[in-house]
DNA sequence: AAAAATATTAACAATTTTGTTAGAATTTTC
DNA sequence: GAAAATTCTAACAAAATTGTTAATATTTTT
């Protein structure tokens, strides 16, 4: 009568990102992965031989959907360099709104395994490809035509990276210090876009004089 | 001979910080912790009954050090407004270069354990005190004086946490992805604060008009 | 220096967590 | 519909990790 066409494999990723991704791989259970997965964890270790490996898939993944969503978005052309930059903004910070758990999930990662620095690497690298050449690029050909003022490309996106990405990363924190739930303040996220919209355009305005 | 005045419940202390910073309190072994003590891990029980007792200990500890540290550095007076800022930028950035692993921990540890949520607001809470008000009295008063350009007080904070932090937390993957060593690299540093300075500058600087 | 309090050790116990295996049930292939 | 391949279960085994205890040593108090 039920189909068996390995259905429970699905429900065992599905619960183990779940896991993972809330409680950091240190902190996840594989018997918890297992029940709610809705299977016996001997399953677990059928399809995954060991929780490593079950991580590692997870992990490579999401990472790749995570860089390249943040990535993807710098890759546009035409238009005054800093529309395209108010753009970039805008989406990335929407990426990650929808995707508001991977950023700690990556740097807790990396932070508590040094070993996988490997996965990393390859994964940006695989996307990222000559983002910060391209960048720098149109950014000396901007400040050539007095559009915007000097700045570096690392430089400016460790800027960007850092404003979208931190309010995320702090929400936890942040709610236990002031009591407020972020989840149900939708005006709050936007008003976080905008702020940071404003303080890039504003680092990239030309001085006076 | 040897003279028994507790020195070991500072070395296990000393070696359960370290522990605890660098995994977490899930990737934390109390066997680890005892054995970078130089004692029976039996000892860690004995003066402090379990892990999570001792790591309560730490927590409590490092929390209040790293926010009393961060805070502090808004209670100036007298001065203009945007020198202030540009003051308490570089001291609160030296802050967490001197204590760089803090703020992953913390958010790490709040986020994997909701339950925690008490020790942080009570801890914050004490440090904190009214910080929020009077830097929206300060900001009003610069605003009126046309000294710098409207800002609402927590969205100014959060804007100066998010630079001056997020470097540090995102460092392990910054090294992955460009296989740079930024330890060693001080002259990155003394750049990015210069650079979270100047952009806060220009954030607050009054538009023309 | 005897008594009391405190610190330490070594061996052990309990629990938790991951991993295995032999075989049953189900599906697929022919 | 029988054989082969696969999915799945239940019970078990192994390893890792935390926590305990009883006996011993050391220091402190009087």
């Amino acid at each position: 009568m039920t189909k068996h066409q390995n259905n429970k494999e699905q429900a065992i990723l599905a619960a183990a990102k779940e896991e993972f991704l809330d409680k950091g791989y240190d902190g996840a259970r594989t018997t918890s992965i297992a029940r709610n997965a809705g299977v016996t964890h001997a399953m677990l270790h059928y399809y995954f031989k060991t929780k490593e490996q079950l991580f590692e898939r997870i992990f490579q993944e999401t990472m790749g959907m995570l860089v390249k969503g943040i990535l993807e978005v710098f890759t546009q052309t035409e238009k005054p360099f800093k529309e395209r930059m108010a753009e970039a903004l805008d989406i990335h910070f929407e990426v990650i709104r929808q995707n508001p758990r991977l950023p700690l999930f990556m740097i807790r990662e990396v932070a508590s395994r040094p070993e996988r620095f490997a996965i990393i690497k390859n994964v940006i690298s695989t996307f990222a490809g000559s983002l910060l050449i391209t960048m720098q690029h149109d950014i000396d050909q901007a400040v050539s035509n007095g559009e915007i003022s000097k700045i570096d490309a690392t430089t400016l996106l460790l800027d960007m990276i850092s404003l979208n990405v931190f309010p995320f990363i702090v929400k936890p924190v942040f709610e236990a210090a002031t009591g407020l739930d972020l989840n149900a303040d939708s005006r709050f996220w936007e008003l976080r876009k905008q702020e940071n919209i404003e303080i890039i355009m504003r680092r990239l305005t030309p001085s006076l004089a």
